[in-house]
DNA sequence: TTGTATGCGTTATCAC
DNA sequence: GTGATAACGCATACAA
């Protein structure tokens, strides 16, 4: 193994002039520089990054915290932003997976600790308050998808209301009036925030919505449930005013309107307009009529955490703040214009 | 920061010692090492794996090099089963996802080295033939849902050939002797292997294969190809002779098979009986009657693998080997017995 | 069973 | 601008 001693010998240099020029240090003539780096890369030397982080006790590692984001469909997309950001930054990243076990993450507090990871992402599967104590943890900490009660730390969140916003606008847009709603669970925090945004939407419009059109809370966090959505969408379709369009929760909902429309011998988007949440690619793959649906920016929101980690540095100190990421439109087929 | 000194002072013993609680050393009494282990708790102590790197020259990390396996929906249960297994035994998951580019690949090999990883798994989203070259990595190596062509690591495996044979015994076993099928792209290696499974449990209860009930490749690697399958079951389901069940190549396409055999007025499973694969729990949620599959084991797969480096300590030089694991059937209500 | 001395490769401090 | 020296926290070898 080369070290950096063996670098400087072969150099005529001392080690500490070798170590400047590996830091960028600009501390050193570029003559110097030059016969240094020369002299790396002939011996091709690695630095030892143990060595480093003893000395520096911190590393270029960034420890993400999940509940289950790792391992999840919904959310991977977070782990592949903040994986190609770090990339490109040089950086690595170590997860953590809690399956939502205090415990466990107790243990990966420490595990991130004595790694000495640099920083440290926290992501939730979804959009919640999230009390994380990092026991002992000093380094920059982002949350991604999920927020501190007393909004002590940088946060990237989803704009649902946003997205509820755009879900409605759409369709109004299209010349809907009667617009269905299948929610999610209230207990999701993002149910509440697209039915502001959806009301918004309506009220720009000078339009009402009809509150016995809401079919609420048909699903929760758990697969299990999901069925019911089907017997929601019945119950809307069957009314002799049906609604000409239906905003879904997620676009494992709008599966179920769909089953639901064919059902009643409604055809997708001719006699009824399906709009999703989610953008799941699955989804697409799936359903034809394609469906058009509001993206979640998962991908958008983990590049963003690494962002904020990186301006960190520069910005010690400043207020925690919270970022809103939009949630965009994607345009397939199951809308369409009324006439 | 707290040390093994100050844990050693604070306890009234040499640092020695505690490093040897800390490692597990037999060789101290009880109640010393209750007594350290007690100072420890108290005093918070993180041991520093930088230093601990230093002297050793190798770290409690595996890397986990993988396509796109951490980041896609399908494979993302083999991280899960890594790092499940990986946590019992107190060691850290550092991922590397090179999205196919040979080039990323080699600078997380060379990252893996500087950072001293332990141990290294490489995971690819699709079983098939992989030409890993870990430039200058010598540790321990397992494969999981891949294998090198001269099969010189370890390798874990799915047993697509038994699952295919599952699938067919299982509809054989419930009467039904014509059965189609619509598989994968023949590109994919599972697809020649269950499809010898299947002629196996053929002969065995002393069925013909109906050649011409075979669709070919319905889907490939790219999720825009997937709707051909629901061409290829609407061929299937117009023949006079038309088969009573189907094996799918996965869940997607039972998906598409469901929406044919509705849209030939057929119900599932009193009409057709359908069986999948894979078992993705997106599915299960979607699907009604709840779709009866043969399970891809990939959590088990990525525990297997860990288990498996944590063997090659103690038997180093053994020749490689491959791990096939069982794709077992779940039954669920879309096959029923024929009449 | 327990303790002491030494050095891993790097960077920080402070001198020149 | 450059270099000598010390220290980071731990494990190894060896001694007691």
């Amino acid at each position: 193994m080369v070290t950096l001693r063996d670098v400087a010998r072969s150099a005529g240099v001392s080690p500490k002039t070798v170590s400047r020029v590996v830091n960028d240090d600009p501390a050193v003539t570029p003559e110097t520089r030059e016969l240094v780096r020369k002299e790396i890369e002939r011996l091709n030397y690695v630095p030892n990054l143990a060595a480093r982080m003893m000395r520096t006790a911190t590393s270029e590692v960034v420890g993400l915290m999940t509940d289950v984001v790792a391992t999840t469909p919904y959310s991977v997309e977070i782990v592949r932003g903040v994986q190609s950001a770090l990339r490109k930054e040089g950086r690595t990243l170590l997860i953590a997976n809690t399956e939502g076990d205090r415990q466990i993450e107790a243990g990966y507090w420490r595990t991130f600790r004595s790694h000495k990871v640099g920083a440290a992402i926290v992501a939730t599967m979804f959009h919640r308050e999230y009390d994380v104590s990092p026991e002992g943890f000093d380094k920059p900490l982002v949350m991604v998808n999920c927020f501190a009660a007393d909004n002590r730390f940088d946060t990237v969140l989803p704009d649902d209301e946003e997205g509820g916003y755009t879900q409605a606008k759409h369709l109004l847009q299209l010349g809907h009036r009667r617009i269905g709603v299948v929610s999610l669970h209230e207990a999701i925090r993002a149910t509440g925030l697209r039915h502001r945004g959806m009301l918004r939407a309506f009220a720009e419009a000078g339009a009402n919505f009809d509150e016995s059109l809401l079919e609420r809370g048909a699903v929760g966090p758990f697969p299990d449930e999901t069925f019911v959505a089907y017997e929601a969408a019945k119950r809307l379709l069957s009314r002799p005013d049906r609604p000409t369009a239906i905003i879904c929760g997620n676009d494992m909902l709008a599966v179920q309107i769909y089953a639901a429309a064919s059902e009643h011998g409604l055809t997708v988007p001719d006699d009824l307009s399906v709009i999703g949440f989610d953008d799941l690619p699955i989804f697409s793959a799936i359903l034809r009529p394609r469906l058009t649906t509001v993206a979640l920016p998962y991908f958008r929101m983990g590049e963003m955490a690494v962002d904020l980690i990186a301006g960190m540095k520069s910005f010690a100190g400043r207020p925690a703040k919270q970022h809103l990421v939009e949630c965009p439109l994607v345009v397939r087929e199951s809308c369409r214009p009324l006439a």
